[in-house]
DNA sequence: CCAGGGAATTGTGGACCGTG
DNA sequence: CACGGTCCACAATTCCCTGG
């Protein structure tokens, strides 16, 4: 996963076959998924260790076993738990994989999840029958996948059919179905405009007016949703591009710096420091020879 | 109850200096 | 040239409040 990336723009499988899974895992003190959102709808499954999920406004947290459901353009980002390792099975698929409207199982179950007409839980915990279910099809769907099983598209194909049945079985009509918050998309524009820009300077006001927020309301705004302050991201976007130029190019500490727009190089190798525990020059290093 | 504003408080980041 | 330390104006953030 391309944790640089905020709104992930590449493509999920292959546009006939739009599933993929992967494995990803962390130590403790590693950040485990940035603030992101996607189109396509994603089962995420903890098998390691704990973690603290947040999407759009809700918090909550997963244990080893459980599960989350994301749907499409819900921003989602995560944090590890206490201080044992963590690990996760994630499987990213588009709502195509369902057919289109002109297909009832699209047009009935799908398009409603996708338009938020019909809400499900997000936390797929253990405490239900069905819940358990849930999980005991994605452990097989995840096993099929990582040992290369044959037929394994149509398996995977199969049981998300049926992890999609169960988990709408969990859920229900959204009674205030076209109250969608509409501040959640306007805070996506604001963190296009940071991922597109980040090497501008890039003042809290023009931040704030882009959301149509007073700067103080955005901040506070800002930090309910993806638990960082406006600044705090806006340098995260930065480090995370930085590190990128370390590992990929030899250029000048300072070169990379102003790339990314920092225009000093004391706040630079602060920022820098803060985020992965050694310089520029000692993490370039270490790339070269990890 | 919640969105939002103004004021008070906090802390970022730009400048400059010293060291290896 | 990389990097750390210090200082401080003022931008960012939080606090506290009002009106819907």
């Amino acid at each position: 996963m391309n944790k640089a990336t905020l709104k992930e723009n590449r493509v999920h499988g292959e546009p006939v076959y739009p599933v993929s899974t992967y494995r990803f895992s962390c130590g403790p003190e590693e950040p485990l998924m940035d603030l992101h959102w996607h189109d396509e709808l994603e089962f995420l499954l903890l098998v390691e260790g704990a973690a603290a999920f947040r999407v759009d406004t809700a918090d909550f947290e997963l244990r080893a076993g459980e599960a989350m459901f994301v749907n499409s353009g819900e921003l989602h980002s995560g944090r590890v738990l206490g201080d044992e390792p963590v690990t996760f099975l994630a499987v990213v698929f588009g709502a195509d994989l369902f057919g289109d409207v002109r297909e009832k199982v699209y047009d009935r179950y799908i398009f409603p999840l996708v338009q938020r007409n019909y809400v499900v839980p997000t936390k797929i915990s253990l405490e239900t029958t069905a819940e358990r279910a849930i999980v005991a099809l994605l452990r097989e769907l995840f096993d099929a996948n990582e040992s290369g099983a044959p037929m394994r598209e149509l398996t995977t194909k199969g049981l998300l059919h049926l992890c999609l049945s169960k988990l709408l079985a969990l859920g229900g009509e959204n009674r205030r179905a076209e109250t969608t918050d509409g501040r959640i998309e306007r805070l996506k524009t604001v963190i296009e405009y940071v991922e597109a820009r980040c090497e501008e300077t890039i003042a809290l006001r023009d931040l704030a007016a882009l959301a149509g927020m007073s700067e103080a309301y955005f901040c506070r705004f800002f930090k309910k949703i993806t638990a960082k302050t406006p600044v705090e991201y806006v340098n995260s976007v930065r480090i995370q591009r930085a590190a990128e130029l370390l590992r990929r190019t030899d250029r000048k500490i300072m070169a990379i710096a102003l790339e990314v727009g920092f225009s000093n190089l004391n706040h630079f190798n602060g920022e820098f420091k803060r985020r992965f525990g050694c310089t520029p020059s000692d993490y370039r290093r270490r790339a070269a020879a990890g």
